[in-house]
DNA sequence: TCGAAAAATAAGTATAGACATAATGCGCCA
DNA sequence: TGGCGCATTATGTCTATACTTATTTTTCGA
């Protein structure tokens, strides 16, 4: 597969050993440099090799303690996070935008919940729908700090979500999946009937430790959402 | 933040520069010697650090290309994995485990084409609903290949969730998310009404490049999957 | 002028050596 | 016996150097 003393082949040997059973779940494995003396390469080749394997969840590295193999390992899977546009045209469809609704005022107490906020921070209130190829894609729900993006910016062409990226980058969160039935009006702007299950995508955005903004992205039905083990 | 001359002190400098627009989206950074000088570290020390925002999807790199900060970046989010005992228990609540049914027969087509079977393959199927403090928590429901967990197997007591994970670990595989509506059985058996929004995982594991088990896990409503940016 | 070969470049990786850090666990002392 | 502190140990990381590899740019010949 990979040629030898290259960490690939290091980590490939591993898996194997784990998978043969030769390194049993529960059991601990030589220590780096043991390792290194039997594949004759330096030790922090075993140390990447082994470190990608941990990230991964497959093992369990402690100092001192050793490498384990875990005996119920918790695996970790990614999922990408693209703008709504560039996840569209990346399935081949044109990617449309109409901004339905723009507005201050008090947000659900849910959202007030995710974004811990003072009750009457000012709150910008979008509401837009993503269409791939002129079929509804997704339904964007966002509330926004009214600083962040002052009533200048206007989302009418380019959407929030296109916006914040652009210049607010960079900042860190939260995500959540979850199902929820189709209201009237994602009935109506998802062209599904009142009750459907949708899959939702909630997600916080942090700024300097702040929340800056929270948004609902519920997917037209049969979305699904591909991760990679 | 961190001790300076360490990666996570050069990726965190990095990350201020293009949070500051001193390196902004589409342009091209300085290249490791460089930032390895005016950082006074060695070049490995700033790989290490671009290479980690590499992997998050906050840079681009390419071999004599240099690297570059992406106009809309593609992040990587991370959910972990545990088998269901565990993520049960991770909430602080008792696991149950209830087998619904194991039989042999014919899987429906939509699991056929994610198996990616020839049509008269042995399968065993499993229904199974797992509890969190008594209270329904997930529809197990898995097709398995009959060769490789044989009629002794018996899944009464250990979930075939379990089994796979301790008896054929280290597999590989594909995930997806989506949102589906209640049928009779899963309404009954989670103690929801029929057509409501539940989230559902499906899984495909597979094994030496052949598909081993297609398994869909139907969550009690409310249910929602976190994942960190 | 076009295209192929050669040079240049920046990231990718391997290595030996050193020191840092976090657990573990042992031994000492009360 | 019990608890505290120090020695031990395996991983974590940094450095300097060298070589490899993918890709771009340049050069040169047809």
């Amino acid at each position: 597969m990979d040629r030898p003393g290259t960490w690939q082949a290091v980590r490939a040997e591993a898996l194997r050993r784990m998978r043969a059973g030769d390194w049993p779940p529960g059991g601990r494995i030589p220590d780096e440099a043991e390792l290194a003396a039997e594949f004759g390469c330096a030790r922090a080749t075993v140390n990447r090799a082994l470190r990608d394997l941990a990230e991964a969840g497959l093992l369990e590295r402690r100092r001192k303690g050793g490498t384990r193999v875990p005996v119920t390992p918790i695996r970790k899977a990614t999922f990408e996070i693209a703008i709504i546009r560039q996840d569209v045209e990346g399935r081949g469809q044109r990617h449309g935008y109409r901004l339905l609704e723009d507005a201050l005022g008090p947000p659900p107490p849910e959202v007030l919940a995710a974004l811990d906020w003072p009750e009457g921070a000012g709150m910008r209130h979008l509401t837009a729908l993503h269409l791939a190829d002129d079929r509804p894609f997704c339904l964007e729900h966002r509330w926004l700090d009214a600083t962040v993006a002052p009533a200048e910016v206007s989302f009418d062409t380019i959407s929030a979500n296109e916006w914040l990226v652009r210049n607010i980058p960079y900042s860190g969160g939260n995500i959540a999946f979850l199902a929820r039935p189709a209201d009237g009006p994602a009935a109506r702007a998802l062209d599904c009937a009142p009750g459907d299950a949708l899959l939702a995508v909630e997600r916080t955005t942090f700024r300097d430790g702040a929340a800056i903004t929270f948004v609902r992205l519920t997917y037209a039905p049969g979305h699904r959402v591909d991760a990679t083990l």
